[in-house]
RNA sequence: GGGCGCUUAGCUCAGUUGGUUAGAGCACUUCCCUUACAAGGAAGGGGUCGUGGGUUCGAGUCCCUCAGCGCCCACCA
């Protein structure tokens, strides 16, 4: 049986198991088994653009360990992995990596090989290729970088099933993102319009509201002068935009607003443009902002949307897409006027801001100091400029945002979901709450999922957006740009009476929404779709609640009436020692890789797991360490145990009180460990393990060495079963090492063996509670007496009360031996303690 | 402005319905080559549990106040 290393070790065992696994199908779902026999995890797919970081390690490791946990409860583990590999990211790493751009006016060159493959040189300006050589080279890149994520990730010892991989570039994704989009749209639920939308002008594509955050930036507010129309003075705004002047549509200030009530309903003059526009009346106006009267412009704001809105006011955009003035303002009539817009044409709105502020002090229209400021602005969070708001035509999907009754019902979905940690709903709630309007899914890009819908040309070759033409279900994935809807035919793409593709794609959230499906195989395999859906829990990271957790809701909510998983468990982040979030931009990124093969994966692992749900955790290569020891110790309490020889066939008795008593500890672990993970925490379950497989090497293993060398059969048998019960408590946080040393002595691997029970309780814990106490005494008088724990006592007088001297009996004689005690005395007394006499030690030598 | 979380030893953190003298690991100090393990082991010092109140026989734990730190959302003229 036993084939236990003379010296055991950790070396290569990662390798080594990862290929046993991989051959032996460990982790292979069995999709025989019906939905309540299965365990289904929504893995949140990494971007492989990026590349994986300490992040990925720390929050993977803790789904592992749940996966591990229902594995062996006896659960069919659904647990896929995936690729996400569509979207902005991609494009941009092989425009950095090929030295291209994609511009779709280029035809397709079938013999295109691109000019560098990595690390274009600086001065080399990105050469132009048409859609589909840009999107091959997007397919070969993803291909090479996913073989390097899939080496970290068995590395790390994730338990996936490989043959369940998804990419959501592939076709099954896009027929998923599309088959939902088009359901979306035939119940009502997507629509687009032409609407004022927020804008990245590097990027040239709209953005959601999801994908924005505020940066402080500085800025300055300018007093500027409108003049009224009665001729009876000026008005004076405050603004930190003076180049949307040619923008304004109306002055507003608050109705309560005495100031200005008497001027409402009557009009200015705008400063250099002389356009006339209305003073209005809004509550969203604010009196104590500025000098209590704004300019409304089209869209310097969000809040400048709602007011357009709601004060019916005409649009007079003047920012383009590429973030310049438009070449005409026909509603400047002035000629003063025209000639002014005209010197800011084709400006980006910086320099135009610089000019106009040139203008208005000329015209004696700024009045007073420029004050500098810094306030919050909205930003794309991938841009480098501030987001301008144009109107555009684009696509939405409800998501409650402008619908009262939709909102309570996204709410409803999230609580429906278990949070782990709980108070990560209030994020959620916050989130739906406050969003101010649909769900923004299509993109101006070119490597995404198409909008799978075409338009009709009317005799003047206008599209009509009113009644896209879509495609039948069975003809997915399309895309519009290639494909022709029945019945037309190529000839007709863009000729009047025709028909043209929507150009454009939908945004990677729009397709990663829908993971579970994917995953499942929605609609492709129903069958299997059917044993996994609605999954059991979706792992990931607190800062996409608003966007991944959020929109797979909705997607699940519209789709299939439910949510889309019971439990939603969140991690924290991984923050560098000095408690700040870790970024590379500050140099202190560590690779997962040179971790594995510094410490061992199990090491990582561990520091991993004692981080608690939710919480962000320090990143500490201290843990890593301890994290060494356990699996060493583990590795080597288990040589030990089973180095003794197997005391009876069939097993043997355990008839020590002490043993029983250990056993009975152990149950307690085993309980608190399996309620811990039924909760999702993954840590308190390690720690408590830990705690007691520390005590257990450290106490109970000194405690009974004697007996053990005697092969006694209880003190074997209990050793053994506590160490089967251990293997298997530390498998999901220990797979390398648990499986090594499993192997030792079990048939099969450890990660399908059954999960433990608690051993039955029984024996005399007080017993072994005294016996600890005592033999700690005795060691702390031998570290006293500076010398070694083995040196022997010729005479130990224990004084106790009489109870604990009588629970002390039964581990009399493990006591004499662990403590090398040749005659042991007891004394009744108050409380404990202990008088050791040391046999006369060798003379030490002279230093 | 709204919300959430955190504050316990030098550091990182446990501390579940309130209940002996508040715990662990790391770090630090001392000792020990001992036949499972020196990549080890034994032991030690170190805390008025952020502030101020309250409830209670009893509060790290429950309630209120305040402060500091972090995060989410809103505001952005």
């Amino acid at each position: 049986m036993a084939n236990i290393p003379e010296k055991p070790s950790l070396d290569g065992i990662e390798q080594h198991w990862t290929e046993r696994w991989e051959a032996e199908g460990t982790y292979r779902f069995d999709r025989t088994r019906g939905r309540e026999d299965v365990f289904a995890i929504d893995t949140p797919p990494p971007t492989v653009s990026g590349s994986l970081h300490m992040g990925h390690v720390f929050s993977y490791t803790h789904t592992d360990t749940l996966a591990r946990y229902q594995r062996m409860r006896g659960k069919a583990v659904f647990y896929p992995i995936g690729w996400d590999d569509n979207g902005l990211p991609t494009e941009r790493r092989v425009q950095n990596y090929y030295g291209v751009r994609c511009d779709p006016t280029v035809p397709y060159d079938p013999a295109f090989t691109p000019p560098f493959r990595g690390d274009p040189p600086k001065n080399h300006h990105a050469i132009g290729v048409s859609r589909p050589n840009f999107i091959e080279l997007c397919d070969e890149l993803v291909a090479i970088d996913e073989q390097i994520f899939g080496a970290v990730l068995r590395r790390l010892g994730l338990s996936y099933d490989w043959t369940y991989l998804y990419s959501t570039i592939h076709d099954n994704a896009r027929r998923a993102s599309q088959r939902a989009f088009l359901r979306n749209l035939a119940r009502g639920e997507a629509y687009t319009q032409e609407a004022p939308t927020l804008w990245d002008v590097d990027y040239k594509t709209a953005v959601a509201q999801a994908e924005m955050e505020d940066r402080e930036v500085t800025g300055a507010y300018h007093k500027l002068a409108f003049h009224r129309a009665d001729g009876a003075g000026d008005l004076l705004i405050d603004t930190t935009r003076p180049e949307l002047v040619p923008a304004c549509v109306a002055l507003v200030a608050h109705p309560d607003d005495e100031r200005y009530q008497p001027l409402f309903g009557t009009t200015v003059r705008t400063p250099l443009f002389e356009v006339e526009v209305p003073v209005l009346a809004h509550t969203l106006a604010e009196p104590d902002k500025g000098t209590g009267i704004a300019m409304i412009c089209t869209f310097g704001d969000v809040t400048d949307v709602t007011w357009w809105r709601e004060l019916d006011l005409p649009s007079r955009a003047v920012v383009a897409r590429d973030g310049r003035l438009v070449a005409d303002a026909p509603w400047i009539t002035s000629a003063d006027g025209q000639s002014r817009y005209a010197e800011l044409v084709g400006l980006s709105a910086k320099q135009a801001q610089r000019r106009i502020v040139e203008l208005l002090t000329a015209s004696g229209e700024l009045l007073g100091d420029v004050r500098p400021i810094t306030h919050p602005v909205k930003f794309y969070e991938r841009g480098d400029r501030p987001l301008e708001i144009v109107s555009s035509r684009q696509w939405y999907i409800r998501n409650g945002g402008r619908d009262a009754a939709i909102r309570a019902a996204m709410v409803a979905r999230g609580g429906e979901l278990t949070w782990h940690p709980a108070h990560m709903q209030h994020r959620y709630d916050n989130w739906v709450e406050g969003l101010n309007g649909d769900w923004l899914i299509s993109r101006q890009r070119f490597f995404g999922v198409p909008v799978p819908v075409w338009y009709r040309l009317d005799g003047d070759g206008q599209p009509d957006h009113s009644a896209p033409l879509v495609p039948d279900e069975s003809r997915l994935p399309v895309d519009p740009s290639t494909d022709v809807p029945t019945g037309y035919t190529e000839a007709q793409r863009g000729a009047p009476g025709g028909f043209a593709g929507d150009p454009d794609v939908m945004d990677t959230w729009a397709t990663s929404s829908l993971t579970p499906q994917i995953a499942g195989r929605w609609e492709d395999d129903p069958d299997l779709f059917a044993r996994v859906f609605p999954m059991d829990v979706r792992p990931q990271a607190h800062d996409i609640i608003r966007t991944w957790l959020f929109a797979t809701v909705v997607r699940s909510h519209y789709e299939h009436g439910c949510a889309p998983w019971r439990h939603a468990a969140i991690s924290g982040w991984i923050l560098d020692p000095d408690r700040k979030k870790m970024s590379k931009s500050k140099g202190n990124v560590v690779t997962p890789m040179a971790l594995f093969e510094q410490y061992g994966t199990d090491a990582v692992r561990y520091w991993a797991a004692s981080g608690r749900p939710g919480v962000d955790t320090a990143f500490s290569e201290e843990q890593m360490k301890v994290g060494r020891k356990l699996a060493n110790k583990l590795l080597n309490v288990s040589k030990f145990v089973l180095g003794f020889p197997v005391p009876a066939a069939g097993g043997g008795t355990v008839s020590n009180p002490l043993d029983e008593a250990m056993l009975t500890r152990l149950g307690a672990v085993v309980v608190e460990a399996t309620a811990a993970f039924d909760e999702f925490d993954y840590a308190r379950a390690l720690e408590r393990t830990e705690e007691f497989f520390w005590w257990f090497c450290d106490d109970h293993v000194e405690l009974v060495k004697g007996r053990a060398y005697g092969a006694d059969e209880s003190a074997v048998t209990a050793l053994r079963a506590a160490l089967s019960v251990l293997h298997r408590l530390l498998a999901p946080f220990l797979p390398f090492t648990t499986e090594e040393v499993w192997r030792w002595w079990q048939d099969g691997s450890v990660h399908v063996s059954s999960w433990p029970v608690a051993p039955a309780s029984g024996g005399d814990v007080a017993a072994l509670d005294a016996v600890s106490s005592v033999l700690a005494l005795v060691r702390r008088a031998k570290t006293e007496a500076k010398v070694s724990q083995r040196t022997p006592v010729s005479r130990c007088t224990v004084t106790a009360p009489a109870e604990l001297l009588a629970a002390l009996v039964v581990g009399t004689s493990d006591l004499r031996n662990a403590g090398s005690i040749a005659e042991l005395a007891t004394v009744e007394g108050p409380e404990l303690t202990v008088a050791v006499e040391l046999a006369p030690a060798p003379p030490a030598p002279a230093s």
